[in-house]
DNA sequence: GTGAAAGCGCTAACAC
DNA sequence: GTGTTAGCGCTTTCAC
């Protein structure tokens, strides 16, 4: 493989031209530049990456985050962020942290080793300090989640809107008994807490209340939406209507349902989060929250070049709006 | 950031011991290891990648090509791989061409740049020739496709008798006008050829022919397959049953076709191909051709793995085994 | 067993 | 405008 001496001796020149022509330095003029450039087709010369990374610190890598990428929401917004990446000459690496703390930091350490520039977590598994404390090797930028602490950048959907939205079309339809499901806890901190808040909000506004019984908590596959289905269909007061946070459980939960003999939405009306494409497929189809995922990548890609490349950049909030996509399950 | 010096001064030694504290090396007294170890914890260091890149010529990552990470079946093969990886102490990084030769290019690139030890290729979009042209800076594995000049290591699940399973099944139920339908063309070069054998061989086995109006080529999405749902019913003389070679489109043309009136399997049976999760979740649910995909990613793996670790592997056919999952819609 | 020193391929002062 | 050269952080001879 040629190195960059080769393409200079090629070329009659001396490496620090061959270097500026490589990086688009002005003040070379055109004809040794086009010396270089032929040089370097003929040599079928290729700077090594390895090398430049070493003097110029920089990868041209972003890392990225999920929990996993079979999700589709992961899926689709990886695909997002991998576009606009690519339009911008960078590549990224993508891990999975699998919720394991260990995977979470051995893969932040790559920014430590210099082997990534900065990294886009979609979800966390660690403390916001300890996040924080690998800043000091590049920027990390966190995409649909956020700590309370604020001493991250983030790109944020407003999840207390999509609940709230979901969960108000329910109450506005006549339900009223409604069972909620998220895939964190029913608290005021950790995971979906801001869905919480959007559901706390829409019901209290209401004037209901929440039936504890009809509750779930750390739900996240079709498995998960079938088990639910069997509790409902158990139980002596049964809810009308429920709002999953997830079309996977949605999808279960109205197989099973029906399997069961519930008619939805007449008996049971159900609510979806993230308008995956099974969504549209199941019968009945699903009544979702459609999360902006294409511009939420955008965003979140653009926010960490600024700050790799040092300037400012605000993020558009206006572009980031959930959607509620009426279909036939409630 | 500390580095190798700065370790070796805190530990009153040399870079070279520390270095060979680094890579594992024999013949370093234990208590001077010990006193490295130290150091290196003290001053959190961590060895610099692109460092050991430029002198090792290894990068510890190894490129995954997929056409698209969006289509679950090749999230699910690029989470086996990055999960069988990590364990071997690897990063993958994921491109995906969108069909896109240059962008297969670019990708390819960054093995002669050295970014990346070798590539698993699971969508080509250049000639055999081209691509094996850049070998020569590491090798190139390809997954679930393949080239008739056998010039590249291939890890292949047996598209015949996957395809041939599907529709002598239907076959054997009493179907006799098959319709097939295919992501290639159907012809004997190109994508999905070998299905397209499988789908003649069971074919002919019968006794009858292939009516050319029932081939449907270039399918891959749900839309397609309302497409084909569409065209079937108002065709004048329709196939009873149709092989799809994709769960996307056998979903979508079992919406729509019912949508239209046509009872599934009763006026149309309909095979897709991958079970994906949405198989189970429509209605009727959907007999598909299941792929051992986690079998594919650990055995390609382990093919690149041994290439690069210069040692010799076998793959083990006899877990590529394909599976007829009978569900409903046939 | 350990250390000194020569690069790996590149960039960026600095000198001309 | 162009060339010389000193490192970037690491591994690996080669001496000792």
């Amino acid at each position: 493989m040629a190195n960059i001496s080769d393409v200079a001796k090629r070329a009659g020149l001396s490496v620090s031209t061959v270097s500026r022509v490589i990086n688009n330095h002005p003040y070379v003029a055109e004809e040794k530049r086009d010396a270089v450039l032929q040089a370097m087709r003929e040599l079928n010369y290729q700077p090594s990456a390895a090398a430049r990374q070493m003097r110029g610190q920089s990868s041209k890598i972003v890392g990225v985050i999920v929990p996993r990428i079979t999700n589709p929401f992961f899926s689709y917004l990886v695909d997002e962020i991998q576009q606009i990446a690519s339009q911008n000459d960078f590549q990224i690496m993508i891990f999975q942290s699998n919720e394991n703390k260990n995977k979470e930091t051995s893969f932040l350490e790559l920014l430590a080793k210099k082997q990534i520039d900065g990294v886009i977590m979609c979800a966390m598994e660690q403390s916001e300090e300890f996040i924080h404390s690998f800043t000091k090797f590049g920027p990390i930028v966190l995409c649909n989640e956020s700590f309370d602490g604020g001493l991250l950048p983030t790109v944020n959907l407003d999840q207390v809107q999509g609940a709230y939205m979901g969960v108000k079309y329910l109450l506005e339809k006549g339900y009223s008994k409604i069972a909620y499901c998220t895939g964190g806890l029913f608290d005021g901190n950790g995971k979906d807490r801001d869905r919480n808040k959007g559901f706390n909000k829409a019901i209290s506004e209401h004037g209901i209340k929440v039936n504890t019984e009809w509750l779930f908590v750390d739900q996240h596959t079709i498995d998960d939406g079938k088990n639910i289905a069997r509790k409902i269909v158990s139980m002596e007061y049964r809810p009308d209507a429920i709002f999953t946070g997830s079309d996977e459980v949605a999808a279960g939960l109205i197989v099973e349902a029906q399997k069961l003999g519930l008619k939805i939405p007449q008996d049971l009306a159900v609510i979806g989060f993230d308008d995956q494409p099974l969504a549209a497929l199941t019968a009945p189809t699903i009544t979702t929250i459609k999360q902006p995922i294409q511009e939420l990548g955008r965003e979140t890609f653009k926010l960490i070049l600024s700050i790799l490349q040092k300037e400012k950049y605000t993020v558009d909030v206006s572009k980031l709006e959930m959607e509620l996509m009426i279909r036939e399950s409630a």
